[in-house]
DNA sequence: GCGAGATTAATAAACCGGTT
DNA sequence: AACCGGTTTATTAATCTCGC
């Protein structure tokens, strides 16, 4: 709709040019995306609507990041390079193969955040050899503990797990059928675990023991049997009276209420 | 082998970014 | 544009992996 996309003057590209750079310098590679370059590009405008250039922005953005990112590869590639010689003989693969190295280098960012698991064995491979470098590294850096570096939170924030469900399923069928006692995980760890009801939560579940899980679904049954999301803003749960008994509010996250539900779970205890 | 940190399992729906 | 998949929130127990 609307007008064409115009493009961007000289002038402005190089202006822009020198925010996104300015940018990029800063930001986390591996996180940042068009949006949040484009977002900055426009506070550093001081507001200015980038709508109609959208196009035109989005490949400077794409071409910027493409240059900087291969810039960057190219350090990190002979600091490794370096490192790595010391402890271990590699196959100088990186000098002579610039086009694997720049294919590699745009891909990385994404992939880089999407695996951090170590299911595949196979993977395993590298990911036990990239652990005990750093682990060497880690020692001489410091006499840390271990690996978790002393952050148990960590755990939440850095390693983005990925979706669960559906990795079961194909896990599942594979080969397991096969081999009917399969290692797998059991039934599935504290999960099942029941725990009592706090009195409103049971008004609103209809029963007085269950898990976290059955919980949430209890509870999201009811919000669908009585329409209670806020149709502008479909996360934000209005309270109804049962609700409001729980949370103490009219309106609740439905991701804050997934915090709250804990306030009201008490463990059974024999 | 033991200890400890890290990871994964289930549950829900919306939203966002990326891909086709 | 439509679709797909990851992310978000919280929880516990079991399991895994690695260091010592």
């Amino acid at each position: 709709m609307s007008e064409p996309l115009c493009a961007v003057t000289p002038e402005e590209s190089n202006e822009y040019t020198n925010i996104i750079d300015s940018i990029l310098a800063t930001a986390d590679l591996e996180t940042i995306s068009r949006k949040k370059i484009r977002e900055g590009l426009e506070a550093e405008l001081g507001g200015k609507d980038l709508s109609a250039q959208k196009t035109a922005i989005k490949e400077l953005i794409v071409a910027r990041f493409d240059a900087i990112s291969q810039v960057n590869l190219e350090a990190v590639a002979v600091s490794d390079a370096e490192a790595e010689s010391s402890n271990k003989k590699r196959p100088a693969t990186n000098g002579t193969s610039g086009a694997g190295s720049t294919d590699d280098a745009s891909a990385s960012p994404e992939p880089a955040r999407k695996k951090a698991k170590r299911s595949s064995s196979v993977e395993d491979a590298d990911a036990r050899l990239a652990a005990q470098l750093q682990a060497q590294e880690n020692r001489l850096a410091r006499g840390r503990s271990t690996r978790g570096g002393g952050d148990k939170k960590v755990t939440k924030k850095k390693a983005p797990r990925k979706k669960s469900a559906k990795k079961v399923n194909p896990d599942d069928d594979s080969d397991l059928e096969g081999s009917e006692a399969a290692p797998k995980r059991k039934g599935g760890g504290g999960f099942q675990k029941p725990f009592n009801l706090s009195e409103p939560l049971q008004a609103l579940c209809g029963e007085a023991q269950l898990s976290r899980p059955r919980v949430v679904k209890s509870l999201w049954e009811h919000i669908k049997a009585n329409e209670l999301q806020d149709p502008s803003d479909k996360r934000q749960i209005r309270c109804d009276e049962k609700m409001y008994a729980v949370f103490k509010q009219a309106r609740v996250d439905m991701f804050k209420m997934n915090k709250e539900i804990g306030n009201h779970l008490y463990p059974i205890e024999e």
